[in-house]
DNA sequence: CCGGACGCCTGTCGGC
DNA sequence: TGCCGACAGGCGTCCG
């Protein structure tokens, strides 16, 4: 489900929640994620305080004083700030309980998210090694695109969706970006122009950025810490409208397997 | 190294 | 109404 304007919604709403908070405990009700849940967070979670909450790429860093827990969403993974003791649901996997009252709620019916732990302040984790640039940062550039671009036949949209190229870019941002920029989303990475590179990467940019500031997208589950839907969907332009018009210049909105993935896009707008 | 396919899970939706 | 396959916002791993 989210990519890295939604994870960016929750860091936003979950972070004066959990501020300079002690936690109390850790109720664990499902270990199987992607990668079980170590039991040993019940007696390393409470006493910590934590610091604040970082985003790197789709993962979420929960810093504390003695060391942060990472966490990834997956496909339908939920963060939620409730009371302490709400009743929990079905693949309500855990809460983390603080001194405030309040608590922090993982759901993730598919799970495959992750919740892990990294044991020291200031460590990282090997699945954050690898990871390309942040796209909103200055260390992306079409400059850096291009380069990485040369000699790679993949699909432009499996390579702006590879994580070791940018990081963030999902399903639905990958489609909006490409048609904002006038690109077709199988025309080879290394048959694209510095130029048209400029207009990915500026593309890429401003979807993401736009798409954050109206709270991320809602398809149909995605939920802010609170409740609310985020406000996006409104604004796309072609990801899940096919045979319905582009709002550029009419033609009907085609759909596309690239990668295993739908792909949306405009066949006259976008070469 | 690169590119493509697979599998991990549950829920929902459309078609028959 | 019920069943069944297709599909869903991610990504590490494996294979050629």
């Amino acid at each position: 489900m989210p990519e890295l304007p939604e994870v960016e919604t929750m860091r936003r709403g979950i972070q004066p929640h959990l501020q300079n908070q002690r936690i109390l405990g850790f109720d664990l009700r499902e270990h199987r994620l992607r990668w079980p849940i170590p039991e040993s967070l019940r007696r390393q979670l409470p006493g910590c305080v934590i610091r604040k909450v970082r985003r790197r790429a789709k993962y979420l860093l929960i810093d504390t004083d003695q060391g942060s827990l990472l966490l990834h969403m997956g496909m339908s993974g939920s963060l939620r700030i409730l009371p302490n003791r709400t009743p929990a649901m079905a693949h309500d996997h855990w809460d983390l309980q603080l001194a405030s009252g309040q608590c922090l709620r993982f759901r993730d019916p598919r799970r495959f998210g992750a919740t892990l732990w990294i044991d020291s302040p200031g460590n990282s984790h090997p699945l954050l090694d690898k990871l390309g640039p942040e796209p909103l940062s200055d260390e992306f550039h079409a400059g850096q695109l291009f380069e990485k671009s040369r000699g790679r036949k993949v699909a432009i949209k499996n390579f702006i969706m590879n994580s070791r190229i940018v990081v963030g870019v999902g399903n639905i941002y990958a489609s909006e970006s490409l048609f904002m920029a006038g690109i077709h989303p199988s025309r080879q990475a290394q048959r694209i122009s510095k130029k048209r590179y400029a207009a990915l990467t500026q593309a890429i940019k401003e979807v993401l950025q736009k798409a954050i500031e109206q709270g991320g997208t809602t398809l149909r589950d995605f939920q802010q810490q609170d409740g609310q839907p985020g406000y996006f969907a409104q604004q796309l332009k072609v990801y899940g409208r096919d045979g319905k018009a582009c709002p550029v210049c009419g033609q009907a909105i085609r759909k596309q397997v690239i990668g295993q993935r739908s792909s949306y896009y405009c066949a006259a707008c976008q070469r």
